[in-house]
DNA sequence: GGCTGGGCACTAT
DNA sequence: TATAGTGCCCAGC
């Protein structure tokens, strides 16, 4: 209905699974709220992010959406600031989207 | 304190 | 490319 929130253990399941993300792999915001427990929830996923502080350890970058893009507008800081991390750690881009088949993270891998 | 409307770092057709 | 489904959250009443 209205007026709900992010159930702690969700949010500390998530920020356990980011911070499982292997250097060098991504991982969907849909295919993290599905571990966590819950599969329609890819958009509290992001809405974690997005009040993740920015000196926060956590792997943030390591996120981007189903279609192997950066969910930012290309031109913006926040694009090319994720986008350079990633390619720091081997993760190549083409047409400013990564190869899901090779670089998503498989949690049994 | 309760409701509603609108905005999003989403996804699946 | 566009649209619909879905859920979290905030700003106004």
């Amino acid at each position: 209905m209205h007026n709900s929130s992010i159930d702690d253990a969700f949010k500390e399941r998530v920020y356990t699974l980011i911070g499982s993300i292997p250097v060098g792999k991504v991982a969907a915001y849909g295919q993290l709220a599905k571990l966590a427990g819950a599969a329609n929830q890819s958009r509290a996923v992001g809405r974690l992010l997005k009040n993740l502080p920015a000196q926060s350890s956590l792997p943030w970058f390591r996120v981007i959406n189903s279609q192997g893009k950066i969910s930012f507008p290309v031109s913006s800081e926040k694009y090319m600031q994720q986008r350079q991390l990633l390619e720091s750690e081997g993760v190549m881009f083409i047409n400013d989207k990564v190869n899901l088949k090779k670089y998503q993270w498989l949690e049994d891998s």
